[in-house]
DNA sequence: CACCATGTTCCTTG
DNA sequence: CCAAGGAACATGGT
């Protein structure tokens, strides 16, 4: 890339903005994965040997696309790249989010739901261990990766298990479930998020993988993907008891007092 | 104005 | 040292 424009150096955590400039200018994106709710951009600069990587994080209200360079930036555009006739755009309204060279962050991470079958040892153990609620527990990143406030609440539904419930008072047939469900809830919410354009630069309301408040040209589009997250009230879809909302970790919980018991 | 929000990290307390 | 709880971060929507 050519020319890379910081806006906002909190995005880049620890690294220098003079260094992040340095180390991309001339340098190509050659692949992405992604490792529990990090982006992970591999990139080479042509005549080095030596890859690197470039981590990424979304916080909660970040949006990271290519658009045509004519097309002007976002009020809240916190780092640019140039890449020509594009533009590489992170923006972050809330500029919670990541874009950096620091890679300590994925290394605590714990184990990737959609790669583990069945519940790995490492995160039974840790629930044996905790009196915390649950659902406390879900949110960690360092006991398994990648589940947030809204699926978590939503995989606890699924498994039937109160999100009050202390950790190490669930059976190992509940911790197994509770692991098929968390990987069901991403599962289809990755398929759901997969019928968003690829080009998608997140100016509607629909800004990717659920739904926040309503569209009106399509008020069932998302409705369906969460039974319990912000229903407060709404009847459970399964039992027609009114879902309630509790705080938890000063998090809202969203849960149905019936079809989760314990 | 008050309160709420998809996440992470830091600080304090026990 | 560890677990747990809460505040802070920054901005916008209701």
């Amino acid at each position: 890339m050519r020319n890379v424009l910081v806006r906002r150096t909190r995005v880049l955590a620890s690294t220098p903005a003079r260094q992040l400039k340095q180390t991309l200018s001339g340098a190509e994106f050659t692949g992405m994965s992604r490792r529990g709710k990090y982006l992970l951009f591999t990139l080479r600069t042509p005549g080095r040997v030596e890859p690197f990587m470039l981590v990424g994080h979304l916080g909660m209200t970040g949006r990271m696309y290519v658009a045509p360079a004519k097309t002007p930036l976002p009020k809240h555009a916190a780092v640019v790249l140039d890449l020509g006739r594009e533009n590489f755009v992170f923006e972050d309204t809330r500029y919670f989010g990541r874009f950096t060279l620091e890679t300590g962050a994925i290394e605590k991470l714990g184990p990737e739901p959609l790669a583990q079958e069945s519940a790995p040892e490492g995160f039974q153990r840790a629930l044996k261990r905790s009196a915390q609620p649950i659902k406390v527990k879900l949110l960690d990143q360092e006991l398994i990766a990648g589940v947030g406030n809204i699926y978590a609440c939503e995989a606890l539904l699924r498994a039937g298990i109160s999100p009050k419930r202390p950790a190490k008072k669930l059976t190992l047939t509940q911790i197994g479930q509770l692991w098929r469900a968390i990987r069901e809830v991403l599962s289809e919410a990755i398929e759901g998020g997969s019928t968003v354009p690829l080009n998608y630069s997140g100016t509607d309301k629909r800004d990717g993988l659920f739904y926040f408040g309503r569209a009106p040209e399509a008020p069932d589009f998302y409705a369906e993907r969460l039974r319990v997250y912000d229903r407060e009230g709404l009847p459970c879809g399964a039992c027609r008891t009114p879902i309630r909302r509790l705080v938890q970790a000063a998090r809202s919980t969203f849960y149905c007092p019936r079809c989760q018991r314990g």
